[in-house]
DNA sequence: CGCAATTTTGAGGAATGTCAACCTTTGTGG
DNA sequence: CCACAAAGGTTGACATTCCTCAAAATTGCG
């Protein structure tokens, strides 16, 4: 895929399902007046789509945001693999319902956090996923390649609002983003703004009772 | 179960999955500093915490908000039953799927729309989802067993807005609101105020292509 | 190098929050 | 059936966060 791309838009009814391999995309709904929400970032391991295997059409719209790759699978062959195989339905429907939780964390950041535990948030769930697929560096840093307006997108700020908050954050020797890259100054100190508990990204699996 | 009923707790590793049957629940997670954001309303006919079926801990709590009435299904059953029946672990994953799209719903009205857009599309998603389980009356009425407190947790606001934004409602004859009531009097006017569109409620399934 | 996109900054305004009081309804016990 | 308490609803005055508009500075890219 290349940059801005788009994979998939509201009402379509695809045919294939994606799966991010490389690169950044985004969910996002456009409001009437023309407003945008961000409503997911997707990095590689995400499904994209994966609802159109059961629901008649998309209720958002995706997009690339860096170039980038994505696997495209047959609606009909990822239903026969569910069928097929236990297992992997299950593994599949796990990581639904964490996208479940990540979702339920944004409304709160949304409903209940200020400007600043909002941005502080969103960072460290996307250095923490960044983390999890090996998209680090070991100076705490990582890419980040997302301009500051979709950033305000998905926040439900202004452009111009998120970038006060990073100034600050600079200042503050919290966080410096820049460049296509986070780099993450003092990790507590963006923990306790943000009050970031990582539990809803669910890493570990219900075992077997 | 009793109204304030606490059906389950963050951090829960619960053995049972709940079913609502009649009454109305609520998600919700408590932040830090006190506040509390509802993440979803519950009414019959949806699953409470299907999660626990695969995923090790609750991310969030569950709580009556009515009286009601809950079956109780052992999780190791409901596990069983979605290996031994392919069509019943479909209905219960589309349903996870529709419950994906009302929170994304929720992260653009958290996000994108100000408090009388907000207000009016909350009434109007729980107008249509009690329509669609028979809640409704002919007079364009139902239920509405939710405090304004509880509304504005659930719309990212103070009581005291919300109280002003229903105020308005009723003067300008759009809805009436009390007495655990909604009255809904102009819902072509309610339903512009919202923008809102049915389609995140995912009535139609996919059909086999 | 020059254009386009993005980031940054400032000034002023509007939406929403905070605090505090009062009112209304509902339920309860005597 | 009344008195009271508790919960929820309503209103006002004022504060603050965040937005709007506008322009300048910087960066990325062909």
């Amino acid at each position: 895929m290349s940059a801005r791309q788009e994979l998939a838009q509201e009402g379509d009814r695809p045919e294939t399902v994606f799966l991010m391999l490389e690169g950044w995309a985004m969910r996002y709904t456009v409001m009437p007046e023309g407003g945008r929400q961000v409503l997911a970032f997707l990095m590689p391991g995400d499904f994209c789509n994966f609802h159109v295997t059961l629901l008649a059409e998309m209720d958002h719209s995706i997009s690339a945001i860096t170039p980038g790759l994505v696997a495209a699978i047959p609606r009909a062959q990822v239903t026969r693999l569910c069928e097929s195989t236990q297992n992997l339905q299950r593994a599949f429907w796990w990581s639904q319902l964490v996208d479940e939780g990540v979702l339920r964390s944004w409304i709160s950041s949304l409903g209940r956090r200020n400007s600043h535990e909002r941005v502080a948030h969103l960072m460290c769930e996307l250095y923490v996923r960044a983390h999890n697929i090996g998209l680090t560096r070991q100076d705490g840093s990582c890419e980040m390649p997302v301009s500051q307006l979709v950033l305000a997108d998905a926040l439900g700020l202004t452009p111009v609002h998120v970038n006060r908050v990073f100034r600050k954050f600079r200042l503050d020797n919290v966080l410096t983003i820049g460049r296509g890259r986070l780099i993450i100054n003092d990790i507590d100190k963006l923990v306790q703004i943000a009050g970031f508990q990582g539990n809803y990204l669910h890493r570990r699996l219900r075992t077997a009772a």
